[in-house]
DNA sequence: TAGGCGTGGGT
DNA sequence: TACCCAAGCCT
């Protein structure tokens, strides 16, 4: 039996001591001693789910810049959030994004709820962006359950149930590690550990100061936990991507008001979400035109399925656009906003830059 | 409640 | 190549 390391100081305050120590300092992250801006945590939040530091680092500024305070956002046409989002993924996020703002300047004059329940209410705000926020924004005692939790408790208490399973034992034993006096740092602290030390492949345990309290380095198990979910294998769809020219300087787009890049600019295409037969592509061409097929299929994964599109082009001297589409001028289709699936199917045709 | 919902980087 | 993973939310 291998007894814990002795220490003189509860893992809590261990933790805090780190990370005033090691933490980063990030575009949306308040230097110590500052007040935080909960405009800015909330917008770093929405952007950091499902979404690496790395990635959004790239894109944050821009959206500061763009729209510095929350009424510049509520005020701004949906359409233009959407496009500053294109790329960035998990499209609901940008719808959401700007239906919250348009909520908290309406029903909150522009000021965010300090309130864990009221900032839930909001649209796109879930759990753990409501404690993160509450935490972070407003230094309330709330415990924030993100990825890097998770597998930090999970490592540190040998947690044998996949997390999701026993959020209540995640939340509790988080809990336990938070310093009343500084909750927001407390769940920085937690999340920064995971995402610089307790990381998911090779954790740097020797810097951890949690490794004396931790069930998993005892074990010498540490890449044992979390437990993984059990998950469904990735289907391959086929599909087709319909790119219709007229002369040379409008292209036919439509936009898919919900689902799968709901909302975004787009080719109009076969049905996404379905795997379509080669022999059933012309069926959903968007106007009779004489398709021609481009050489290699265009490929991308989405989360839950791997697509493998075929692109067709065509050119028309129709001048009405069929129902549901639009004609947009090509020299502007880099400003459209299009999700990648789309900018590689442009690329393809030659009509953008890969 | 489990599945739908993007993307890019790492191994 | 084929995974895994990232400051999740919604229905």
């Amino acid at each position: 039996m291998i007894k814990p390391r002795a220490r003189s100081t509860k893992p809590g305050a261990a933790l805090l001591a780190w990370y005033d120590a090691h933490r980063r300092e990030l575009p949306w992250r308040a230097l110590a001693g500052e007040a935080p801006d909960p405009y800015r945590v909330w917008l770093s939040e929405i952007m950091l789910q499902q979404t690496t530091v790395a990635t959004v680092k790239q894109r944050y500024a821009a959206f500061l810049s763009r729209w510095p305070a929350i009424d510049d956002l509520a005020r701004a046409p949906l359409d233009d959030v959407l496009a500053q989002w294109a790329g960035l993924g998990y499209y609901a996020r940008a719808r959401n994004l700007h239906a919250c703002a348009c909520a908290v300047v309406e029903a909150y004059k522009g000021r965010f709820p300090r309130d864990e329940a009221a900032l839930r209410r909001l649209p796109g705000v879930g759990a753990y962006t409501a404690a993160a926020i509450a935490a972070i924004a407003f230094d309330q005692p709330c415990v924030a359950v993100d990825g890097n939790v998770e597998r930090v408790i999970a490592r540190l208490h040998a947690v044998e149930a996949p997390p999701r399973k026993v959020a209540p034992l995640i939340r509790e034993k988080a809990a336990a590690l938070m310093s009343p006096a500084r909750p927001g740092d407390s769940v920085q602290a937690l999340m920064e550990l995971g995402a610089l030390i307790c990381a998911p492949r090779t954790p740097d345990c020797p810097a951890c100061p949690l490794s004396p309290d931790c069930a998993a380095r005892r074990l010498g198990a540490q890449s044992d936990y979390p437990a993984r979910e059990v998950k469904a294998p990735k289907p391959k769809r086929r599909g087709a991507i319909f790119i219709l020219r007229r002369g040379d300087e409008a292209l036919l787009l439509r936009r898919p008001p919900r689902g799968l890049l709901g909302g975004m600019n787009a080719f109009p295409s076969t049905p996404l979400t379905q795997d379509i037969a080669a022999a059933e592509f012309s069926r959903f061409a968007p106007a009779p035109a004489r398709w021609r097929a481009l050489e290699a299929p265009v490929t991308h994964i989405f989360t839950h399925f791997a697509l493998e599109a075929t692109v067709f082009v065509a050119h028309t001297r129709g001048k009405a656009a069929p129902a549901d589409c639009r004609w947009a001028a090509r020299a502007n289709l880099g400003k459209e906003g299009l999700p990648t699936l789309m900018r590689k199917a442009a690329a393809h045709a030659g009509l953008l830059d890969a």
